[in-house]
DNA sequence: CCCCTCTCTCGTACGGTGTACTGGAACTAG
DNA sequence: CTAGTTCCAGTACACCGTACGAGAGAGGGG
């Protein structure tokens, strides 16, 4: 657990995480429990309004207050829904992964892994917030497991090592977070410094000829000059289907070795 | 640039980055300047005490007024000597970068690589709060982009296209990054949730008996009990071997090419 | 020598955050 | 109708980053 926790830096008070019922609250459906008052709003609904914020301000922007705003609801009357941020953000978490469609298990293993992979990048342009939410982990909802093992099931079956298999999984998840950053990363770049495009290339371009020591970095200036940089927006496909490669290189041998 | 920024949700009125000044501060010292009352601490000292921080309680305890208070100073105090708290963590980034052992030109690929990529590994390790920063990119800093230069220049006489060049440095940046993460996340997640191991076992272990359901995950099923997942504790050498034969396949194939 | 100017120092204050507490409102079961 | 149970929301607290401005210390010019 943990994964996303400390995030805020457990403000005041730190109250204790309570695993069991974040994860209850998780794996459980909320009991409508007939007695009492009737409920203005769903967990959905909470779920669903801290999403739209995150997608479209920013995970930095979400707030309880921003999110009981949105709602129409008074900040305190989230807790009734959810102990706290930290649990919204797993239930978040775990409502964005839902929505991945993951690929059959009758497909082969390479073109289920490139659907895994696929399905992930789009998700992460789909809801950039994920890939700041600087988990150590994900959290163990039900869709992240969901993923991981259609992720593992397009391996298991190929001969490797079970390590491997989980090893080869964890390169896939980390090379297409770490495309998706960079690319999130350009488009977010522009408008989060703030003012206009121009003068964000202004002051970008200033680096270049002010900081930057061409006999410092020589084989930065010979790779930008090949063009080698703008190679960021190479397609996804082509970067996908070379590590891909090398994943069946590893399957060969594996058999080979058997 | 942007990279570390919007860290904190930019509190209060968000201050215009002034993208100038902060690279400014990264690129050339600051100068004593003479006149003046004299100052007490220097740039160093701040950024030192904003690390052991960062060390040894998480990024998350990072504030201002922590950092003042270590150095037994008033918190408005540091802002003679940063700007802010972004530009601190892109000086603390800069600072650890350049602890880097930096693997000399002359050594061959495979070697210069591998040793980019242990000095990443052990520098994660160190200070693991770098994994936290939720950069899309990091800063561009002095030792930031030596050590991409450093990266880059094992690779770029191999024969590989530049693009891949780029692209190959790219994957071994996110393989470090997603293995360190989930080994120092093992580390920190015990203690994180507070209280005892004991109880942090406890909870742990009933979400596998409470909601983890062996019928809906069976690949994982059995992938844990082929011992797969103790492999996470696979020594990070063995891991990285693999992938560079990927990148050897890459260069082979670029050559043949040719 | 004084004074002026420049720099660093830092108390106060503002608007933001997550959330504990508490009293009340609204509903249902008996 | 009453008791029990639930949801609602206002207030309050500790903490955050940092704008502002008054004070403290140091050098240079007269």
């Amino acid at each position: 657990m943990s994964s996303t926790s400390s995030q805020p830096p457990a403000d005041g008070v730190p109250r204790p995480p309570d695993v069991v019922r974040r994860l209850a609250l998780l794996w459980d459906p909320p009991q409508p429990s007939g007695r009492g008052r009737r409920a203005r709003l769903t967990l959905d609904d909470v779920v669903g309004a801290g999403t739209t914020i995150a997608d479209t301000e920013g995970l930095e922007a979400l707030s309880m207050r921003k999110v009981a705003a949105r709602l129409g609801v008074g900040a305190m009357s989230l807790y009734t829904y959810v102990p706290g941020r930290t649990e919204l953000l797993d239930l978040m978490i775990d409502r964005a992964f839902a929505e991945l469609p993951l690929p059959p298990a009758t497909a082969t293993w390479r073109d289920g892994l490139a659907a895994y992979a696929r399905a992930h990048w789009e998700l992460f342009q789909r809801h950039p917030w994920i890939l700041q939410t600087n988990m150590w982990r994900l959290p163990l909802t039900p869709a992240v497991l969901d993923a991981q093992e259609c992720g593992l099931r397009t391996l298991v079956d190929t001969g490797l090592p079970e390590r491997q298999v989980v090893e080869i999984l964890g390169l896939v998840d980390a090379f297409v977070r770490g495309l998706a950053r960079s690319t999130v990363a350009e488009s977010t770049e522009k408008d989060a410094s703030g003012q206009s495009n121009d003068e964000y290339w202004t002051s970008m371009s200033s680096f270049w000829v002010d900081h930057f020591d061409p006999q410092r970095y020589p084989t930065m200036l010979r790779i930008w000059d090949a063009g080698g940089f703008d190679a960021e927006a190479t397609p996804f496909d082509a970067s996908l289907d070379r590590l891909l490669d090398s994943v069946e290189m590893a399957i060969d041998r594996a058999r080979g070795a058997r």
